[in-house]
DNA sequence: TCAAAAGTGTTTGGGTTACACCCATGG
DNA sequence: CCATGGGTGTAACCCAAACACTTTTGA
């Protein structure tokens, strides 16, 4: 034990070595059409010009206060819409990542949003949007760079939160009726659930809570409504 | 299929903004005296000096394959010792983070070892190594950064992981007894586990599987040994 | 033969599935 | 009155907890 380093605080000045090329890179989720379906975009230059890609940017250290805050200004610059409800999803890097930079390291968040209240539109870089079914989008397209792993990734977690009835913010409307919820988790998950046990396992969590008095009236019996917790 | 990158290409000059300081932060937690420990390391120099924290290291583009790399080589320079079977915790970064620089990213990693296969020595920049218990690392001492944030976060992951019975790699030696297996895991979960229960949770599971022949003798009735899945 | 550790049932309860059934409404 | 979707009840099942029990060894 020991060998103290000459208190000299000249320790290494940080910026001896080069830093990493330093990206946010975003999946952003949704329900549409019945089934998972992710945000890509189609970048409008080089590198891998025309492919599809998760929307991201550049990491700014004088505009961003912390990553998630960079990860929402990269979404009022790529989608043109502010990006609530996110979370962290990994991080990669490596030196083959990207021809931009001689090393690139990428944090990826994930956001689950409501396909009627997120209206995105193509940004600077972005040739085009495109939701895109989940499955389709790890398996089918080429996406640039090594984007897929992130997708997958992103669905894979975010079909393991709603299976534990872990129901994430930001894709649910202020009220509901159980069948629509218990369809969005089932096109989430892409299989059917029995409604009987959907219904007590979410009063057991204590995940929704009924709205007094408000109901949803249709063409049949009317609907109770909920509300998340 | 790909564009080639046409060096000019006029899409952004990656460099063009300056990156934040890199850094790697490891979460070497063991079993040590029946509970759960982690490494801290004593700072020798500033910021922060003589406070405990995480070992940890700037990423080396020049040197480092990958984030996993990265780590591996923080923990020879730090710990003298390889560190094998990590996982990735998390990626935090800010401005006030760490005064060598102006907007701090780390990237926290986490192990789970033997304490009789692992046993670091302090290196560069750091005066000495402690095993500290978890649940008083994150209490008791003031850790230096937000290192205290990434100990709940590796101590929380890590009891989450047990208690599902996916044991990591690293923490198990080649051949155990069940007893022994229960005694680890009692000790990271900080409670007690009714054998019968994880023993039947254990093969229906097929987290291990019997060595033929091989017993453990000593002063009682022999056991069988078993090894990983 | 006894202490100590290895190892094996057996009962109970919580939570989930599967499935059947009733209710309310507009047409 | 009936089609349709809202809503509830019940039995079976799976898993794990709790706890009691038997087995094997060295001393």
């Amino acid at each position: 034990m020991s060998t103290t380093n000459l208190a000299g605080a000249n320790a290494t000045p940080p910026n001896r070595h080069a830093m990493p090329f330093v990206r946010i890179e975003l999946a952003v989720l949704t329900v549409t059409d019945g089934r998972l379906a992710v945000l890509l975009g189609r970048r409008a230059a080089a590198p891998q010009q025309g492919q599809w890609a998760l929307p991201g940017g550049v990491l700014r250290i004088d505009l961003d206060r912390d990553l998630e805050a960079a990860a929402q200004r990269v979404a009022m610059e790529r989608l043109q819409v502010p990006l609530p409800f996110l979370s962290q999803l990994r991080a990669t890097g490596g030196p083959q990542r990207d021809p931009r930079a001689p090393w690139a390291l990428s944090i990826a968040y994930r956001a689950l949003l409501r396909f009627e209240a997120f209206t995105p539109s193509p940004g600077k870089r972005l040739e085009a949007l495109q939701w895109t079914p989940a499955d389709a989008a790890t398996t089918d397209l080429a996406l640039a760079f090594d984007h897929a792993d992130l997708v997958r990734i992103a669905v894979d977690t975010t079909r393991a939160e709603i299976d534990r009835l872990d129901l994430p913010d930001g894709f649910l409307p202020d009220c509901f009726t159980l069948s629509e919820l218990q369809a969005s988790c089932e096109a989430i998950l892409g299989r059917r659930l029995d409604k009987s046990s959907f219904r007590r396992r979410l009063d057991d969590h204590h995940v929704v809570e009924p709205i007094p008095g408000a109901m949803r009236t249709g063409a049949f019996r009317p609907a109770q409504l909920y509300r998340k917790r």
